[in-house]
DNA sequence: TAGACCACTGAACACCGTTCAGTTACACTG
DNA sequence: CAGTGTAACTGAACGGTGTTCAGTGGTCTA
């Protein structure tokens, strides 16, 4: 009884053919440029026929977004090997940043585009999420037993700062707002080593409150992110 | 002869209320929310009228950012006052950060959308840009002369560098792209207070080549900005 | 072979940004 | 005051968007 079989085959290989169309299309164009109607033509349905594959182009591009997290996984695993483990931390981070650069539309989807709703566990790609910061965390563990970092450095507290941080460069390269003439890949590389540096110094984090700071008064209403 | 006087005015009224009406429905509903049948509806024109006063809806939205740049320039102006020069640098980025959440629309205007074109000399909000940034590096220049920072940190290259590490945390929580859970503020102080460390460890910047990274062939072509 | 199922289509809906011919109200000129 | 020119403004349209839905046609099942 391979009918079953080859008909779950035909649906699989028609969804894949909207990823690869959707994929083409956005990398060279950007997400705002690809229309339900041009990925039909591409794949030569007609538009309605991709919404029994996906319930919205949102879903496609979210689909999309997982993908570029395996993307990201790839790179930053590509990047292992160095001796020394601070080196190879700092490779780890390098090797986000180019991510943001060599896969611009990916990084946009992953980490800008506010179209792509928050990350949830139950978000089929948190696992690989996980797995990835586990790693980037160990490579920080490594770094803290060879004595480049402080002790009583958490390494999950140090990949939050690092992500964060590293991802304030990629974000103004990616949306184009860096100064006219600004060099990004310094930016990028001032901003990792300074955090390191930073994380080396052993300052205390997420303990003490902020003295004297400018008291503002936040409105805390709920933020729907765009529907 | 005031004729041509009161025709300026009431010209101007109605840039004026084209601006207002975007900026109150995008405040609230965020940009992608904000259609110019909406603006016209609001100010109670026809939608083509709108286009006597901007060429296209991105040159509204574009005022709009520029807009947003005197907002912060007022609110990093507010931090000012702390004794120590270092607090006031602290809380002038932690007043860059408190923008982020209270003027939300604004901050993805400014830093994130992609529809919003790349900063020139040109641009009109430029210059207020430069005399922001010249805020900050003397209060860079302060922490410098108070010993707080290392002598040979030069103040515009830290001024990046602060504006490029904080603008991380400030994207991530904009675009909900934190974990869940997970403390916005608590991870935007920690990568202030770990960056603010770092540029007082004296890391050199801007100036060694990347040792020992993973080579990554970049293609260097041309990338547009979305049309 | 009859019937069920389901992928798929064509046409439509309600939007969008933008353009343009044409109207209308006003200021200036003779 | 009458006529003219100008510029603001409108209504309708164009070509696009995401999405929905009734209907069709082919394939598999009983």
């Amino acid at each position: 009884m391979g009918i079953k079989e080859r008909q779950d085959r035909e649906k699989q290989a028609v969804h894949e053919s909207i990823l690869t169309a959707a994929r083409d299309l956005f990398v060279v164009e950007g997400y705002a440029q690809v229309s339900i109607r041009k990925i039909a033509e591409r794949i030569e349905y007609s538009p309605a026929a991709i919404y029994s594959y996906f319930p919205s182009k949102d879903d496609i591009f979210f689909a999309l977004a997982t993908e570029g997290f395996r993307r990201l996984d790839d790179a930053i695993r590509a990047s292992e090997g160095a001796a020394d483990p601070f080196v190879e931390l700092r490779d780890s981070w390098w090797a986000f940043y180019q991510f943001s650069k060599d896969q611009r539309e990916f990084f946009h989807l992953m980490f800008v585009d506010r179209s792509v709703p928050a990350i949830t566990e139950q978000w089929q790609g948190f696992e690989l999420l996980q797995q990835m910061m586990a790693r980037v965390a160990g490579r920080i563990q490594r770094s803290i037993d060879a004595g480049h970092l402080p002790a009583t450095l958490k390494p999950e507290v140090a990949l939050h700062v690092l992500w964060a941080a590293l991802t304030g460069p990629a974000v103004l390269a990616c949306t184009c707002r860096l100064a006219p003439g600004e060099d990004g890949d310094a930016l990028a590389r001032d901003v990792l080593d300074t955090t390191l540096a930073g994380l080396a110094a052993g300052t205390p984090l997420s303990f003490v409150p902020l003295p004297a700071c400018t008291p503002v008064a936040s409105p805390s209403g709920v933020v729907p992110h765009e529907g």
